[in-house]
Parts: C-alpha cells; sequence; structure tokens
DNA sequence: AGTTTGCGTTAAGAAAGCGTTAAGATGGCG
DNA sequence: CGCCATCTTAACGCTTTCTTAACGCAAACT
C-alpha cells in the first residue's frame, strides 16, 4: 500500500507517518501542492491524503489536476480544518472520495482507507465466487468450471450461489428452502431434483466432486476435507 | 437511483424523501432491521442508507447480513447519532463505505451519495457508451451500430441506456421497469414488447446478437463471453 | 432380519418464461 | 379533428424449468 501524503504540517505528518509505517503502509510526503501534484503524476499511488490549505496550491486544485489533467482516479481523501459545508461538497464533488476533518482521530482515518481501498480494489476485480476450479461470476450469472463454461437452469444456480457464498461451513436444506422459496416451500422431493440437476451439471462431468451430502443437515462445495 | 433507506425515525425519513425524490432518486423505506434486510434482498438498490439504532436487528447487523449472507456489495453509508469512534470504526470495518453523525447536513450527504456512486458506477458519469460495435451516445441520443445510425422509440432507447451502463454485468427485469416507469409499472407485456422492439433494430439486421436473455433474471449487452 | 429414514435417480405432467404478433389506446402535433 | 409514432394489452405457442410421484438403495433403527 504506497499513499501519497500532501499536507504542510510537519507534525500531523510525522504523526502519520509513526501510526501507519508500522502497519506495512509506504508513505510519500509532498509538503505542498505543486509538489504533490509532481509525485502524482511520476509515482503510482493506492491512495492520495490531501490537506485542503496548503502552500502554492490548494487541495481543491490538486485534487482538479490530478483528476483532470492526469487523468487519474487514485481514491483520494481529504484531511483538513475546514468543516464548513460548502468545502465538504466542493471536495466531494472534484472527485475526493472521502473528507475528513480535522482534529480527527487516527484509527478514524485508518477505518476509512481501509474502506475506500475495499471498495477500489472490489470494482477492479470485481466480485467473483471461487471454489476450487469452480468460478460463479454472479455479474454475468455465469459459472465456469474448469474455465468451461457450465448452463445452469435459474434455481439450480440459485443453488449454487447460496453454497458458494458459504463455501467456508455447512448450508442447511433448511437455508437453502428459506432463500431459494421464501415463505412458499414447495415438497422436499422439489429441492433433492434441483440438487441432482445441479450435480448433473457441474459434478458429472468431471472427476472430482464439489458437492457434498452432510446427511440430515445440508450440503457443503468444495472438495473433500 | 434508487436507494434502500433503513431507519426508523420517521422525520428523518421523511425529510430524506423530501430532499431527494425531487433530485430524481428513487427511495424505499425500511423502518426497521429485519424489513431492511429482506428488501434487500429481494429488490436490487444502487445504495442502501442505514441507521445504526434500529428496532429488531440494529444498522450493523443489517450490514452483516447483507455483505456475508447475501454476498451484495451495494454501497452502504451508515447514517447515526453514534459519533463514538468504536462504533465508527465498527461500521467501515464491516463494509459501510461511509459514516456520517447526526445531525448532518442533507447537501452534505448528497455530495457523500454522489461520491459513492461515482466510484461504483463510473460509466455513468460518462456521455457516450461502447458496446463492441455499437455506440451509444448520450449527448445526442443517437445509437450507431457498425457506424450505421440506428433510429429508435424513447423505451426502446432508455432500456439499452441502462443496459449500457450496466454493461458489465447482467441487468435485472426489475430493475429495468423501475428506471423506466419508476412506481407505475405496467403488465410485464408492455416491457416484453420493447424488448423485442429493440433487438428488431440493433440486433435483427446484424448477424452477431448483442442482447442476450438471462432467463428469470434479466438482460445483458455484448457479445457471448 | 425386517422396517424406517434419508436421499439419489428417473420420468412425466404442469407451469412459467419469453419471443412474437396483432390490435386497440394514448398523446403529440399539424 | 385526424394522422402518426409510440405504448400497452392480449393472445398464442414453443421451450425451458419446476414440481410431483414413484422407485431404489444404503445406512440407521427396532
Amino acid at each position: 500500500m504506497k499513499i501519497l501524503l500532501v499536507e504542510d504540517h510537519p507534525n500531523l505528518a510525522s504523526n502519520l507517518f509513526e501510526y501507519f509505517e508500522p502497519k506495512g503502509f509506504r508513505l510519500d510526503w509532498a509538503r505542498n501542492g505543486v509538489h504533490g501534484v509532481e509525485l502524482a503524476k511520476n509515482q503510482s499511488y493506492d491512495l492520495i491524503i490531501l490537506d485542503v490549505m496548503l502552500p502554492k496550491l490548494d487541495g481543491f486544485g490538486v485534487c482538479n489536476k490530478i483528476r483532470n489533467e492526469l487523468a487519474l482516479d487514485t481514491p483520494i481523501i481529504f484531511l483538513t480544518a475546514k468543516s464548513m459545508l460548502p468545502d465538504k461538497v466542493l471536495g466531494l464533488e472534484l472527485g475526493g472520495d472521502d473528507y475528513l476533518v480535522k482534529p480527527f482521530q487516527l484509527r478514524e482515518l485508518e477505518s476509512r482507507i481501509n474502506s475506500v481501498m475495499r471498495r477500489y480494489r472490489k470494482i477492479e476485480a470485481q466480485s467473483s465466487i471461487v471454489v476450487e476450479d469452480l468460478i460463479i461470476d454472479r455479474n454475468i450469472c455465469k459459472v465456469f468450471r474448469d474455465n468451461i463454461p457450465l448452463v445452469l437452469p435459474p434455481t439450480a444456480y440459485k443453488i449454487l450461489c447460496l453454497l458458494g457464498i458459504n463455501k467456508h461451513r455447512v448450508t442447511t436444506f433448511q437455508e437453502i428452502e428459506d432463500y431459494i422459496w421464501g415463505d412458499d416451500i414447495p415438497q422436499s422431493s422439489s429441492l433433492r431434483t434441483h440438487i441432482h440437476t445441479l450435480r448433473t451439471i457441474i459434478d458429472k462431468p468431471f472427476n472430482k466432486a464439489l458437492i457434498h451430502t452432510v446427511s440430515r443437515v445440508g450440503l457443503k462445495v468444495g472438495y473433500d476435507d
């Protein structure tokens, strides 16, 4: 995690260094806006922490240059004493991802960094569920095993999704029924049939079974444990 | 923009409705945590605004269920009177995207919503959308395929825009209906007919189909994957 | 050993999903 | 007022998908 800190107060800057470096973050420090833009241009950062009141070029100007001239979409967190509404709004509308008012606690900043980064990463690598050689891409509602695309009927697909979500544990039959049908559950033979359909498609054509029954309890995906 | 508001204070809820509905946001209101989870499961939202202190299931519990049991990564903004640090940290670490302390100004919430959404749906900001050989120019409301200009009726055009915005994923029928008609949705046969119109114009004259149905779920644009 | 229970398997009918078409309803505009 | 584009509704039929019921088999009980 490489962070660019643009901040003119040496005290605050050194506090941040002391807090974040031991946690494995790597920080670069720019003490004015122009220097900040320069670094953003030449290095590549995972996140930028930006004070608003800065010598030479203020934080809004830096943000603007980064977004429009450099066309970078690196997450930006504003960090400032200005708590007035118009400033917050301006910062966020200019392309900032968060706006934290001084004084703040470092722990909160850390959480907000984590939150922003989590979001940023998730967008890069879309949310799909991976179980061994099985991939469930819930964005496009498609399933692959061994990179071979498999076609599932809707209900079988839903069951598989639920199993994937709970891949670390057994999903009970009861949970599956609730998840699929809600209040209007058909006879239990229906679920049995759907599970059979699911197995026929994702297990039969392959060597190792991925779906395992835990008698009287439910199902679990994954290779045998 | 469809937002789920989980909040037990009718006053605040109605303030939010008054502020955001005229701006074109569509809000659903859940007045307790359990109802909130229920709605999140059955509908699809662009954003969830979550109070922390709620009857039945508190905001942290709701967030937890949404992230872990439903495995949805819909952005969540916490909204609460609790300004204590541990709460903020918990909210953000549980998978929240932002944490706003009451009392707050609606304008700030709006900015934060915009900021979160900008990240989440990058494409919405752009005015023209490109999908394979299809170009949707939303400035001039015109569509080209293979550089051939195509003329679409308004509703079909709207549907195509939505599919384009979500080109990386399946757009549910439900989302399409919400997007086009809002609260006053006609019978489902109407949507079927519009989709047929759309296909007749942008797929029929060409070799490869761009619009694909995902049974019981929705539509996706793009060549087969 | 016989019976029960849980669950895999199969086949068949019922229901639902959706593409397609045509006909009426609506609303803007000359 | 009437034309035209557009939207909505209804009907049809092909498919896919769901549900049910029946059977088999193995493990667990009596």
